[in-house]
DNA sequence: AGAGGTTCTCGGGCGC
DNA sequence: TGCGCCCGAGAACCTC
């Protein structure tokens, strides 16, 4: 579900709705998703008392920082957090409860059990996993033009998972590597070390502006997507290639194909993208 | 029925 | 041969 411009809107959201809240207990009814500590009780031992200060975010990963730990949450395909009143009842699919000591508690829900949770005492963050591979931030001054063609002039790689790897940089995922090939006008099997200077000016450039249009509308709502107050995006308005198989292109009216790439579902328009 | 917005692990292949 | 890397496939889970 969840890609930078997502994650980012589920941050400030968030943070809004748990800031200065004590937590009082946690009741965990998925263990596994529980990465670090590897211990259950360790993990709710260690919070209880603690109160959240802020919520950050690396890549798709948010870090939701207590007075002296630092808890790193993905929410992988569809998980989501909301605030509710304890006498709110909840389903078979929450997982995770914060109770906090005003009454109200934060809620981690995921269908697929995918999402993961690791607990590290704040600074030790960044340098254990999942965070410590990950590549720069896609709008911080490391990622340049330059930086973004030396990694991939080092592989044989399609640019499709190229550019989703997130030791690469982080922030893409399936629906926005999809529109930033489009908008740069690269097939998605092309092999990464082949692109031209001119491809990868305007491949980095579209990468940037992609995420950023998206981060200003919220994220894109395709199937079930909500931020933390349960509001859905509005960028998918605004796609031109994902989830638009069959459909014109919006640059040249040719049908949209799709295939698989690299395992993933690709959406491309054959024309405006040449192998 | 199979795909779905993610990423980790595993093992094969390759080069030193 | 052995080790380390790179990379692709499969797995983790549930709904429609």
């Amino acid at each position: 579900m969840p890609e930078l411009p997502e994650v980012e809107t589920v941050r400030k959201t968030l943070k809004k709705l748990v800031s200065n809240k004590q937590i009082e207990n946690i009741t965990v009814h998925w263990a596994k998703m529980i990465k670090n500590p590897v211990e259950v009780e360790q993990f709710i031992d260690a919070l209880k008392g603690e109160t959240i200060e802020d919520v950050g975010r690396r890549g798709k990963f948010l870090i939701i920082y207590t007075t002296t730990f630092a808890l790193v949450s993905h929410l992988r395909m569809e998980g989501k957090y909301g605030l509710f009143p304890k006498e709110e009842p909840y389903d078979k699919h929450t997982h995770v409860i914060f109770h906090f000591t005003d009454g109200s508690e934060l809620r981690y829900r995921d269908v697929r059990k995918f999402g993961t949770m690791h607990l590290y005492k704040k600074g030790e963050e960044f340098q254990k996993p999942p965070l410590i591979d990950l590549g720069p931030e896609p709008f911080s001054e490391d990622f340049t033009k330059e930086y973004l063609t030396n990694k991939l002039k080092k592989t044989n790689r399609k640019i499709k998972p190229a550019l989703l790897d997130q030791k690469v940089f982080v922030g893409l995922g399936n629906i926005y590597v999809d529109e930033a090939l489009f908008r740069s006008g690269i097939h998605p099997e092309r092999i990464a070390n082949s692109l031209s200077e001119e491809e990868l000016t305007l491949l980095h450039q579209e990468i940037v502006k992609t995420l950023a249009e998206a981060v200003k509308k919220g994220g894109s709502t395709i199937r079930s997507y909500v931020n933390s107050q349960g509001e859905i995006g509005m960028f998918q308005l605004e796609l031109y290639a994902y989830g638009r198989k069959g459909e014109e292109c919006k640059k040249c009216g040719t049908p949209l194909e799709k295939t698989t790439v690299g395992g993933r579902g690709t959406h491309f328009c054959p024309k405006c993208q040449k192998l």
